[in-house]
DNA sequence: GAGCACTGC
């Protein structure tokens, strides 16, 4: 039995004064809320009936709208974003403040002839967003309301709000610097602080005061013919005054959310053994409360197995007139197919028990969920610099920030009173940091050094929120001299503006780059595709391994996992010769490969072919069976992931000073193989090396910068 | 002997 404390909490950690506290409602900070005020441009009324012709649905639309708890302060809202040039707004879940406001800010005028951009960390976001914005307009998606994401950009000529994903602004950069399409930019989601949107933030500030600047508005200087830009800055509630004072004190609004209220329970004392304590809480909830779906957060895959077989062992010993438990697992590299039964409604006399990672936090929306189970642990990744270029990534469990907790309580309350079941203290959520570290803190800044040496900046120059880590930073100048994209005075090279070009991690660009000068594009684009695509080539969940290792045994390459996924795009290739998409789909099934890996390869394959016609890069050269080629293009890219094997059976980095382990994952792996290169080294129970192929010792030596570092 | 989540002309 988990014991939890009999008084519930606020989710903010405030003692409850009402044991039922609407979530995010209370507050003692001095805000300023955004009431209709009397500078009313129109009157809501007369706003509505221009839309044009008005159909039932549309109809329920508009009332919809006009319901939306940023609807009362829209007069507000576009008067202070006249006012001010940025905007920081606080919007609560279910404010509507993503769809609303640059609907507002187009109907007002705000925009001028400019566009409004909206920015978004996810793709899935900025395309439904922009879909359901449009359908608000009653127009078709790609003409007043579009959106542009990697691979699919829907907008026209007519476009006025275009919702596109962060990385892509900051893309766009380097074609148009000042970004002079659009009058307004609002940035959405800014409190995730990805390494794309903490950029974009520090480019805008720039852009902005090249733009607005009054002096070259009288007609000196460059910036004369510039149309001036607003920035809107949208975030959940916390950290505002760290946006608004970095944007010079800029101004705050509140808008209030939609949320129903969610209980919160601590634990009364901390839980070593947090599954456990998760496993005891489902079945108290399952036993003793009316029906309504669970949610339980959970770090990792491991952990989701292992907590669904021991949920599965207990629900089929209950009584029988107690409910069964549908167990949904929920993880990014899980089969699309196993996700779907997380929307599909829960069966009569059923419980459903979602047993998920953060990708319920901020990517899926699971409804029915009425209780929440916060184990409080994530797996966070982090990149540890080391010297010059040998630093590794971290993957390792720990604890929550206060703005996760929040978060993960209030997916109960999407729907209805909802509850949350906290398996820790309440002490402990008050010693959680309010954040967490924004990505340019923890994370490689090689691929972004290079964008930004584009643009004619620097890590250094450029002001930031958080400043980037100076160790940080000159593992990145480091890893971009040894890639030849920059030169011994930190100037980019040719090689490096080709490098950028291209729509890859800076080591996988050099690859292709060698590739051009060995003749074997052809190959290294097969592979390139695939290491580059988010999903995994290959599932392994715990029942099926050995059914999916003996299935597989075809595409295994004795050089390594590079010529394995070669086998593997030829062999696809072929079959997608003659089949159908469902064929293809049903081959991936058979032999345990993943559909969505292989499709998406193969939309990134097609552009890097386009990019590389363009800069007259001929990818149809191909160096047959000829295998020497293709490993030498490999080792330039990679060369900073060199190991050799010591005579005790390990694996030492050539460049670095860390004893590695060939992942169990990778076809190599236990073989004794005297050189190796690798994707990746990841620190999680030991260092290990992902995505390994076996290369003689001469490739790694003849590579111009080893030479150089001896000389 | 093992894989949080995202993104890109």
């Amino acid at each position: 039995m988990v014991k939890f404390k009999s008084r519930p909490s606020t989710p903010n950690g405030k003692p409850a004064k009402r044991p039922r506290m609407a979530y995010m409602e209370d507050s003692d900070e001095e805000r300023t809320p955004v009431k209709a005020g009397k500078k009313n441009l129109e009157s809501p009324k007369k706003r509505m009936k221009s839309a044009a012709p008005v159909s039932g649905k549309q109809h329920a639309i508009q009332e919809q709208r006009k319901l939306l708890p940023i609807a009362q302060g829209r007069d507000a809202l576009i008067h202070e974003i006249r006012e001010n040039d940025v905007t920081v707004l606080i919007g609560e879940t279910g404010s509507g403040k993503t769809t609303q406001i640059p609907q507002y800010l187009l109907e007002s005028g705000l925009a001028g002839k400019g566009m409004i951009a909206v920015t978004q960390p996810r793709r899935v976001a900025a395309t439904s967003l922009a879909n359901r914005v449009a359908e608000e307009k009653n127009t078709e998606v790609g003409k007043l309301v579009g959106y542009s994401v990697r691979f699919d950009e829907t907008s026209s000529e007519a476009t006025r709000i275009k919702y596109v994903t962060d990385g892509m602004l900051v893309r766009e950069l380097l074609s148009d610097p000042i970004l002079s399409r659009y009058s307004v930019i609002i940035v959405d989601e800014a409190h995730e602080r990805t390494l794309r949107t903490d950029i974009l933030m520090a480019n805008l500030k720039a852009i902005q005061q090249k733009r607005n600047k009054p002096t070259d508005r009288k007609g000196k200087g460059p910036a004369a013919a510039l149309s001036p830009l607003k920035i809107v800055i949208m975030s959940a509630t916390l950290d505002a005054e760290k946006f608004s004072s970095f944007y010079n004190k800029a101004k705050i609004l509140y808008v209030k959310g939609r949320q129903h209220p969610v209980t919160i329970y601590h634990t009364a004392t901390s839980q070593a053994d947090y599954v456990d304590s998760a496993l005891r809480t489902f079945f108290q909830i399952h036993t003793d409360r009316p029906p309504g779906d669970v949610l339980i957060f959970l770090p990792g895959q491991e952990d989701i197995e292992g907590l669904s077989s021991s949920i599965q062992l207990y629900a089929n010993r209950l009584p029988q007139a107690t409910p069964g438990v549908l167990l949904c697992p929920l993880y990014a590299a899980l089969p699309p197919g196993q996700q779907t039964k997380i929307f599909s409604p829960t069966p009569k006399g059923m419980r459903k028990c979602i047993l998920a990672t953060n990708i319920a936090e901020t990517s899926i929306t699971i409804p029915g969920v009425k209780y929440v189970i916060d184990t409080g642990k994530c797996k966070e990744k982090r990149y540890i610099a080391r010297s010059v270029g040998s630093g590794f990534d971290t993957l390792l469990t720990r604890d929550i920030t206060k703005s996760s907790a929040m978060q993960r309580a209030g997916r109960a309350g999407r729907e209805g009173p909802g509850f949350c079941f906290r398996l820790y203290t309440e002490d402990a959520f008050k010693n959680m940091p309010l954040s967490a570290e924004p990505e340019i803190r923890r994370c490689t800044l090689t691929a972004s050094l290079l964008q930004l040496k584009c643009l004619g900046q620097d890590l250094e120059e450029l002001e930031f929120m958080d400043k980037p880590d100076e160790e940080n930073i000159l593992s990145a100048l480091a890893a971009l001299y040894i890639l030849g994209a920059l030169d011994d005075k930190k100037a980019l090279t040719k090689n490096g503006r080709d490098m950028a070009f291209l729509p890859l991690e800076p080591y996988l660009a050099r690859v292709v780059l060698a590739a051009r000068e060995l003749g074997c594009v052809r190959e290294i684009l097969d592979i390139v595709s695939v290491l580059s695509s988010n999903s995994k080539l290959f599932f392994d969940s715990a029942d099926q391994r050995d059914a999916a290792l003996e299935a597989r045994t075809k595409f295994r390459h004795s050089s390594g996992d590079h010529f394995t996924i070669l086998n593997v795009v030829r062999s696809f290739d072929e079959i997608a010769k003659t089949e159908t998409n469902a064929g293809k789909k049903d081959w991936c099934h058979k032999t345990y490969l993943n559909f969505r890996c292989l499709t998406e390869a193969v939309a990134i394959r097609t552009q890097l072919k386009e990019v590389c016609e363009r800069m007259k890069i001929d990818w149809t050269a191909s160096c047959g069976d000829n295998e020497q080629p293709v490993l030498r293009s490999l080792v330039r890219g990679l060369v900073q992931n060199a190991a050799f094997l010591q005579p005790d059976g390990s694996y030492k980095q050539v460049m670095g000073p860390s004893i590695v382990k060939i992942h169990p994952g990778s076809v190599l792996c236990d073989k004794k193989i005297p050189a190796i290169i690798y994707d990746e080294l990841v620190y999680t129970t030991n260092i290990y090396a992902r995505g390994v192929s076996a290369v003689p010792r001469s490739f790694i030596a003849e590579v111009p910068v080893l030479n150089h570092r001896k000389a």
